[in-house]
DNA sequence: ATGCTAACTTACCAATCGGTAAGTGGTCAA
DNA sequence: TTGACCACTTACCGATTGGTAAGTTAGCAT
């Protein structure tokens, strides 16, 4: 008896990598079919729509998100979030998906009604920086400000490194992550601290 | 006579537009050509693909971009870099097209070999990074660094501010931008000065 | 008047899109 | 053995895609 728990997750798996690529209009359903090695109909079995294969991937993103976030708990929160938002982009130079799947939702999310699962993620990001010494003083309001500018960075960061090292030559990928670790521990710093 | 430049332009208006709303692959030509209220056909007069559109666009948009920054010069390096970004936020506010444009592009150029034609922008922002009394001392690559940080916490920023706002609530658009503009504020004072 | 060219339009195309309908083969409990 | 269920396939659908071919219409120089 074959888990079907399995199989939909190996489809969401081939739906997270496609959808991050090529976004939600630049993939068909029949990409998918051909990258999972199944009929495109074994997709709409357990995905009624191309729209509910889609929420499911971002539901799984969230979830992912979250985990990574946990993963990196720590008694400091200052030190949890800077620990964080190194291993993000360390993860991301890694593999990317996540980080490009994100940015296509966000440009997608305006015109579509698509509920956003992502709430919780940022909310508990909010929470910790909360329980820092430099960032309890601050508004919730400000906390979240501060929250969208670090991911923000980070995520574009992430997103046109590719591109920017086609313009400048190979080899400044490698500053740019140098710059961008030195301005995560700085900016943590700057607003947790005191 | 009709002047043929002005046509050309129009249409490129409307893709800009349409392919900063819904990107390459959501945008088809019979919905460009009906919000220019031509025939598809028209469109294929000027510009031989879709691709072929979808640069001049792009094209156009790094001529705006140019443009806007050089509409800002200022005596003093960092008094324009520091106009020249809250300019860029305040009009985006407006009209988030150019950004969304922007982030799209970025999204889509590592599947195809699509030249990048803001190359000369970023030179320029480079250039005149490194005119301030604090950026004159970093090195090159640390200054693209930078700008890159900058331009990518902006415009993340902008596309974020819908979704975001429609998690926490429409009021909190306003304290993400004061704060955002204070952010850059203290960014560009921070890198740019002594 | 004629011919040329730019700026279109209508008609059409194969390919692909997301999705439906109707099975097929295997595993399971009763 | 039977029948229900699950994962999946083949066949098919109308709509839409980017793009081609062949006109049509207007302005303008000769």
């Amino acid at each position: 008896m074959k888990p079907s728990g399995d199989v939909k997750l190996a489809y969401i798996a081939v739906a997270t990598r496609r959808f991050a690529m090529d976004g939600f209009h630049g993939t068909s359903l029949s990409h998918l079919a051909k990258d999972a090695g199944v009929s495109k109909q074994a997709l709409l079995h357990f995905f009624k729509t191309k729209e509910a294969l889609y929420a499911a991937t971002l539901t799984a993103l969230a979830d992912r998100m979250m985990q990574d976030l946990i993963a990196c708990r720590h008694a400091d929160p200052a030190q949890w979030l800077s620990d964080y938002f190194a291993t993000l982009c360390q993860n991301a130079y890694a593999d990317p998906t996540d980080m490009r799947l994100v940015v296509h939702a966000l440009l997608d999310s305006d015109q579509n009604a698509r509920k956003w699962p992502l709430r919780p993620y940022l909310d508990e990001l909010i929470r910790i920086t909360s329980d820092t010494s430099g960032g309890r003083t601050a508004e919730v309001s400000a906390q979240l400000a501060w929250v969208s500018q670090m991911i923000g960075m980070i995520q574009y960061h992430i997103i046109s490194v590719p591109t920017v090292s086609g313009m400048y030559g190979a080899d400044i990928a490698t500053v740019l992550q140098v710059e961008m670790v030195k301005r995560i521990e700085h900016e943590v710093h700057e607003f947790c601290s005191n």
